[in-house]
DNA sequence: CTAGATGCATATACTATATTTACGTAAAGT
DNA sequence: ACTTTACGTAAATATAGTATATGCATCTAG
């Protein structure tokens, strides 16, 4: 009798589609704890006899991971379950279970009649249109101006504009382009559902890699509010994540900014309630080069 | 010869990952302009010759939306484009090119050397520990009581306490639990992060159709702040997606204090600064019984 | 202006996957 | 006891995918 080979067999599982549905398989054990026949006939459109055989491939990947418990009629996760595949994590396991319309998803949830209830707030905004988020990407890739009408915030009318995109960014709440402003002479972001018609567009001049705004990194230090009680103060370390009393955040300059601004870190933030504000910037001692 | 039926080509394709690749070659036309044989292969591993037998099927079902050019060396998106399969939205396209750690996407992007640039702002928080959320799962799905230790913003000291959790939500901000409290003796939420230890389960008693403030509905209104000048008045509008003027949102009423949070949609909205503010709560005007 | 590289297409032979059909087991409900 | 449900296996068949080889068009380098 041969040992069993100790190398990774998940690996061997070269095949795409096979794959997808050995990981749904162990995705549904590590979530839900269980798995049926009839999950992966109906997430994937195969025939029960070709279930069965996942379920006995998986057996031999990942060996002692379930057992078919004959009442329930459903395989279980053992006590043992070690993961051979990529496991979702428990954001993209939820983000998962939200059911937009028509929207396929590849991710294990609880049957429906189940149902394992998710319900989301989202901010209302505008959709941003197929077309006009095209036009960007089109201008993107072939290095391309494009005329745009754009709606801001400061000017009552829209105006027609020449932009240079070359990257788009979510600032938190809404999803912009970034691009070289012909106007303003300077790279700036555009909020995608501002932009309310394209024009023509031309050979680009500009090159992105002189956004030196995107380009560049800098990094925010959040400290817990400090008039905050040493309990309050732990909780805010613990909901943030925060490592030794701080969270070090690095990105390009362009998004630190809304970063603060989504998370109120403006100049008055000390001078808030602790309890409302529980963050704020690092204070960076004075480095004064004349000290003795 | 037969004349072409007009039936549905598209829903002709009944395996499953015949049916992923040809939606891929769709979304890839209609949101990067383009598509190769390479891309085909790099995503779903298949070789080249399968790729060429995809595209003569999606030429097959879909005619006429693509044309090979010869000197690019791409399939490319023809005027006439009509889309045969579902097409992702503006918004999960680009949320589609968010590059997470190891997540395995299969929406279409640019190749990775011309690379869309996307970049993200995300309020920092703790992640979700998967045992935690596991329990909780387990709990909704076997309807058993949880004891857990949680960390509330009001106590310093964590609590050890009894819940039943139900259903899951996202403030906007973060995940969190519906669930039974049975110290205060009331439906409440339960931030995931803060949920710190996992106890003993019990069978429950408790009935999730007894939470009204779940079960029930309510509807906010939201207008443009009165102190908008036409023109500003008319970008919120639009920003917001509002039709005639107002914006009706109908939500659990377990929510509806999240989405009025999230929009700092308090009673003192209305003196606040109207650029600032941006938006407020309809006015309902006074229902007076007794008036002549 | 040829020579090589790249990328797509097609043909044939072969293999792996999945389906169909048929038959059998175990557990639970009426 | 009988039906239903869910899982299992076996054998025959269909389909999907691969390997190998050949050819064509376009672009680039020498």
């Amino acid at each position: 009798m041969q040992p069993s080979i100790p190398t990774d067999k998940a690996r061997g599982i070269k095949k795409w589609e096979v794959r997808q549905r050995l990981e749904f398989i162990e995705n549904c054990l590590f979530w839900v704890g269980r798995v049926n026949r009839a999950d992966l006939t109906n997430t994937f459109g195969i025939s029960a006899i070709q279930a069965s055989k996942d379920f006995r491939l998986y057996q031999d990947v990942a060996a002692g991971n379930m057992t078919y418990d004959g009442s329930g009629k459903f395989y279980q996760r053992t006590e043992c379950f070690v993961a051979k595949f990529s496991l979702l994590s428990a954001e993209e396991y939820l983000n998962s279970n939200i059911r937009e319309e028509g929207t396929v998803s590849l991710a294990p949830c609880l049957p429906e009649n189940e149902g394992l209830l998710v319900e989301v707030v989202k901010p209302p905004q505008r959709r941003i249109s197929p077309s006009i988020l095209q036009s960007f990407i089109y201008a993107i890739r072939d290095k391309r101006d494009l005329l745009i009408l754009y709606q801001s915030m400061s000017r009552e009318e829209s105006l027609w504009r020449w932009v240079t995109p070359h990257a788009f960014g979510h600032d938190g709440k809404r999803w912009h382009c970034r691009a070289f402003c012909h106007i303003d002479n300077r790279f700036k972001d555009f909020l995608l559902a501002r932009a309310l018609e394209i024009g023509e567009s031309r050979a680009s001049t500009i090159d992105p890699a002189t956004d030196i705004d995107w380009q560049e990194y800098e990094t925010t230090t959040i400290v817990p509010h400090p008039g905050l009680t040493p309990g309050q103060r732990q909780v805010v370390e613990n909901d943030y994540g925060m490592v030794e009393g701080k969270l070090v955040i690095c990105q390009r300059r362009a998004s630190a900014f809304y970063l603060r601004k989504l998370l109120n870190l403006d100049s008055g933030s000390r001078t808030r309630r602790a309890e409302e504000q529980q963050i704020v910037l690092e204070e960076v001692p004075h480095t004064n080069s004349t000290a003795p």
